[in-house]
RNA sequence: GUGGUUGUAGCUCAGUUGGUUAGAGCGCUGGAUUGUGGUUCCAGAGGUCGCCGGUUCGAACCCGGUCUUCCACCCCA
């Protein structure tokens, strides 16, 4: 049997699993700066919890897990026969790994709602699977980090995450574009167009601008099938430019409309401020594919690399009424760990400590020479220091070789000559300096 | 899901119009070198040419299928 990787996943090695972790590191550092707990969820739910969430393309790219024991027997024939996958997924399968981290969270809201203190502060990174297919950046099995608020209305939740969106990139040295939108404006401009029966349609072609341009966007909405009139007055919008200001004037007949721009204003006049290294931009053509977005809607992109999407996120009103608690909204963010960690190494941002700490290899001349060697080893690591013996009595050229691959610093040598000696040769694997040391002279070069 | 692309040693890749025993560099193992690595030199190991089938006297090479890689679309982090 050849081994192999499933389709569209990774292995890490040591140093790929430092550098994502340090990328981590500075997200939950941010998150817990705000007051954000960590949990967990699993990595698979009962597929009833996660369909129907994503949208009709969200579904066909949910990871369903195969019914354990005969479940052809349970299935009318008639079924079979039909050959409708959407119809029989249920049947095959029962649960489904998890397609992204709010819609479980959500669940985990509602099942302990009696637990958690509102309003729900909570961060979250695990990995989420996509049964999709593979290209640059885009991965079947990929971490999100997420952070939500749940059971607050309150705009100045979206203020603190695009905040906390700016901090976390700033302090990666990653510059983005933080774009906001808000889906009761797209909803008011439906509306104003008499289209809000065909408020999908409308955002999907309308989230397409930047790449095909106007022109695409109104030839998308007429294959959509929306009226001629709709789409002949949205091209002329688009000509004049939508601004905001130009916006105030369309939406003025729309109430939902016209509380977008309410909400888009505070949330972008009181979170402009004080931004480091992010830039924050409303942008009318932002959409999201979610269905439960309803209001403030996110999304990150990466400065100086073409890398999609590196976060999303924006505000669910009504997620949680799902499964079955009403009135409580919620607002979240999510950063995408995989895309991040490719444009840091694309723009070969990652702190060099990150790969090399320093350490020490203590090598191995025999029997009697080992077992002082590894009294020195225990007494490096009880203070702090990356000590390790090399196991083996072998030839000092292989322990050497050894030392080098794993990135070791030091090298230390207690032969027959140094097993009674307070100071012991030490190395520096990169200068090829050596000189005796002393316990604690080892304990403060290394530290 | 649609269209294209890729696959030869551990890695990066050669391999002519189909023709004996499929190569190189790097890496690996051993030696030159029994307590000092990164250099050099010598020797060696390592391949069902992604997989299955077809055409042919003969296939790494041509054809079909399949899996995989990467890319575009769809959608997304």
């Amino acid at each position: 049997m050849k081994p192999s990787l499933a389709k569209g996943t990774r292995d890490f090695s040591a140093e790929v699993v430092q550098k994502r972790q340090y990328i981590m590191s500075v997200l939950q550092e941010q998150f817990e700066l705000r007051g954000y707990d960590p949990i967990e969820t699993p990595s698979f739910e009962n597929l009833e919890t996660l369909t129907g969430k994503y949208g009709e393309e969200g579904d066909r790219l949910i990871f369903k897990i195969l019914r354990s024991g005969d479940f052809t027997s349970k299935i009318a024939d008639e079924l079979w026969a039909e050959k409708q996958p959407a119809k029989l997924a249920s049947k095959v399968a029962d649960k489904a790994l998890r397609y992204d981290l709010t819609v479980p969270f959500a669940r985990y809201v509602v099942q302990h709602r009696n637990e958690i203190a509102f309003p729900f502060k909570r961060y979250q990174m695990q990995p989420v699977w996509r049964a999709d297919r593979p290209q640059k950046g885009r991965f079947r099995e990929f971490y999100q980090c997420d952070a939500d608020v749940v059971g607050s209305d309150s705009l100045w939740q979206e203020v603190e995450l695009i905040h906390i969106y700016d901090a976390a990139f700033t302090k990666l040295g990653l510059p983005a574009t933080i774009k906001v939108n808000n889906r009761k404006i797209l909803a008011g401009m439906a509306e104003v167009l008499g289209i809000s029966d065909q408020f999908i349609a409308f955002t999907v072609a309308i989230d397409k601008l930047d790449k095909v341009g106007p022109q695409g966007v109104c030839d998308e909405m007429r294959k959509q099938g929306l009226a001629e009139r709709a789409v002949a007055t949205f091209e002329s919008w688009l000509t004049e430019g939508l601004s905001i200001q130009r916006l105030e004037d369309l939406l003025e007949s729309s109430e939902e409309g016209k509380l977008g721009l309410e909400e888009l204003n505070f949330v972008l006049s009181n979170s402009s401020k004080n931004l480091k290294d992010c830039e924050l931009e409303f942008d009318f053509t932002l959409a999201r594919g979610l269905n439960y977005y309803t209001g403030t809607i996110f999304e990150v992109v990466a400065k100086g690399v073409a890398m999609g999407s590196i976060g999303g996120g924006g505000r669910y009103a009504d997620l949680t009424s799902i499964f079955g608690m009403k009135d409580t909204s919620g607002v979240g963010i999510s950063f995408g760990l995989d895309r991040i960690y490719l444009c840091l190494e694309e723009l070969n941002l990652f702190p060099e400590a990150v790969a090399r700490k320093p350490s020490i290899l203590f090598a191995n001349f025999g029997t009697a020479e080992s077992e002082i060697a590894y009294q020195w080893v225990q007494n490096l690591v009880v203070r702090g220091v990356r000590a390790e013996l090399y196991p083996e009595a072998s030839k000092l050229k292989k322990q050497f070789d050894f030392a080098d691959k794993k990135s070791i610093t030091f090298m230390a040598m207690v032969g027959t000559n140094e097993m009674a000696a307070d100071a012991i040769p030490v190395k520096n694997l990169s200068s090829g300096e050596q000189k005796a040391m002393t316990l604690d002279e080892i304990v403060t070069l290394i530290k």
